[in-house]
DNA sequence: AACTCCAATTGATCCGATGAATATGAATGG
DNA sequence: CCATTCATATTCATCGGATCAATTGGAGTT
């Protein structure tokens, strides 16, 4: 194993060991470098690595600290991944987004505030607002689609499961998504379907919103694969 | 923004854009840092950024490569994620890892080949045999559980869903778990409930399958918390 | 045609120097 | 005595060059 990882994988274990903790200061680059037995450059390039993952921060003039070490923080790479994954594997991410999804929003059900509630409420009124113009501010969309599924998660009362999901589409995939959907129907679909789980919510109902939650993921991963069975038939009728 | 996070962000956006495809090769050091308009050394810790994120890879004396950049190799930083929260969060991580392992096994039922349905026998039969001994090799036990798991998760027709239920557990996580067992019936009611979801997958019943799966998920959450109220009313009877 | 060996290529590691951002503490004014 | 300002030290950011080590590819040999 080369000189750069075994220093990643020692400052790696003086996380896990609690020998470093969320918040620390690390020692001066010079000085950690002499600890570790590698020239400063070297030292400087493990750094990078666990920068790039979240693990520390760096902060010129002052110093090298150890993050949070927060699920979201170190998750967050994965929307790079989605991203990279957006021709073949978006199906895929869906597929998974709508697992976690679903079990995220029936357990807010029973835990998000009121006021929080509310504030879904208003996310949905803007968002019709914003809809019913034209031209369709499809960016607004985009954020306020994404204010509403941030919302929900981070009350499921599991950190990692909203940091998941949270992570999971990235920024890239949902606004491909979005400006997938040319239909003015499929936009306006959407909102009713995140009106459906909103009602649910209100309602406390656990079961009921999971099921409205699953069925708007479900209804996005058919809009993709252009699989719409049931919005053709419902056509015709 | 920094000069090096600039060029990880180049870099990054090539791949996205095609520019750079999986298993092509970089230009050498001396010439993309040209490229980028920064020096060698700074370019280097953009390269290794990249790589401790599975994007890039490195090999001395030959040169630089794009991986290839599936799902299961750029997630698997997520282990470390679990290494380090296996105190305050083992709980939530295995929360989520109980909703995709029961949605993995529910898929992989219809979809295992019959092969390795038998090989998932095999592992069965070994791991019995292991904690029939004395002393027990929990490292063997450890690897028979991954590998368990593992191959009816690469079935499930899902690489996304196969690959973040495989790095949601790390081996640091799954082996606390297995250690944590020092109670003899709890290691064989893990092997029952392992022999219960092969069943299920012989008789390729799905909702069988994922009913067991999160059954045997769930019996290792409430182990690590201590509420197996289960196990300790089946004691009293 | 297959093998051996050497030289070119390329990344790995190290060293030293300068620039830029921040923190610290002394000096100043109220 | 307290708040502000400013010079200075500290620290990371970036750069350029030098040497080491591993791989590759071709020349030469069998």
């Amino acid at each position: 194993m080369g000189v750069i990882e075994t220093a990643i994988d020692t400052i790696k274990q003086m996380i896990i060991d609690g020998e470093l903790r969320p918040g620390q200061k690390l020692p001066v680059e010079k000085n950690l470098a002499e600890q570790l037995g590698v020239a400063r450059n070297t030292l400087r390039e493990a750094v990078r690595a666990l920068v790039a993952m979240r693990v520390l921060q760096t902060r010129q003039g002052d110093g090298t600290y150890v993050t949070s070490l927060s699920p979201d923080l170190l998750l967050d790479g994965m929307s790079f991944v989605a991203d990279i994954h957006l021709d073949a594997g978006a199906g895929e991410f869906l597929h998974v987004r709508r697992i976690l999804e679903a079990e995220a929003t029936g357990l807010a059900a029973t835990r998000i505030p009121d006021t929080d509630l509310v504030h879904l409420g208003d996310l949905l009124d803007e968002a019709e607002t914003v809809a019913a113009c034209d031209p369709v501010d499809h960016e607004k969309l985009i954020a306020l689609d994404q204010d509403f599924h941030a919302l929900i998660a981070s009350h499921c009362g599991n950190a990692v499961l909203a940091a998941v999901i949270h992570n999971m589409s990235g920024r890239t995939v949902r606004a491909r998504i979005w400006r997938g959907m040319s239909d003015p129907e499929a936009v306006h679909r959407t909102l009713r379907e995140h009106r459906a789980v909103h009602r649910a919510l209100l309602a406390r109902d656990c079961e009921r919103a999971r099921l409205h939650a699953a069925l708007h993921v479900l209804g996005v991963e058919e809009s993709l694969t252009g699989s719409r069975a049931f919005a053709g038939e419902a056509a015709h009728g």
